[in-house]
DNA sequence: TTTACATTTGACAAATATTGACAAGTCAAA
DNA sequence: TTTGACTTGTCAATATTTGTCAAATGTAAA
């Protein structure tokens, strides 16, 4: 259930102190859904996290990165056989 | 437009001088969405590769394996910057 | 224990996206 | 031209995703 992105933004919240409540409102989102991003249950937009980067003043970039790679795993995860190979296929075409 | 499952479908269907319709009749849809397989435009379900698959005479493992490599690069191709760090990531659980 | 928050959860309506069909279109060969 | 194969745009139906609300749970202080 948890995932990458989720993990580290729960990461930095805690060790800057800061409340769901106060990364949500900068959201302009419900706490609860906040809750389910840090929890892996929802995923963000690519527009909130670069909002979460910049309010918890972390790499945009490395968050953003974390972001893809989750929805890259939640597309190969249920085909965990053939993954690997499919992987490969798709890195080709990334090398162009 | 074009992608690594739409193309190999096309291959296996003209080397065997089948037409669109008679494939479309097999899975027991529309010829145009047939045609928007073989093209790229639409993507196939899990089960239609299957019977595909089945209809053509090829490797299920193979065509759903590019069906998977699609369904990567079209998750990746929005952020070509990032995709390869991501793909790492997204590796590493593989591994597992 | 109560109280006061912080967080989590489940259910829901609204917004979005995907699906497959249909009809009309292009194209090439006869 | 007609014919047949394929392509394209549009649509309604369906499915999925989104964010919120209310209620539940967890937690620490008094």
């Amino acid at each position: 259930m948890v995932n990458h992105l989720g993990q580290k933004i729960r990461e930095l919240r805690e060790s800057q102190n800061l409340l769901l409540r106060q990364v949500a409102a900068e959201l302009e989102v419900d706490t609860a859904l906040m809750s389910k991003i840090e929890r892996g249950d929802r995923n963000a937009s690519k527009q909130q996290v670069i909002e979460i980067a910049k309010y918890l003043k972390a790499n945009e970039e490395e968050l953003l990165t974390l972001w893809l790679a989750d929805k890259i795993e939640s597309t190969i995860v249920e085909e965990p056989t053939i993954a690997y190979q499919a992987m490969k296929i798709a890195n080709k075409k990334l090398k162009k």
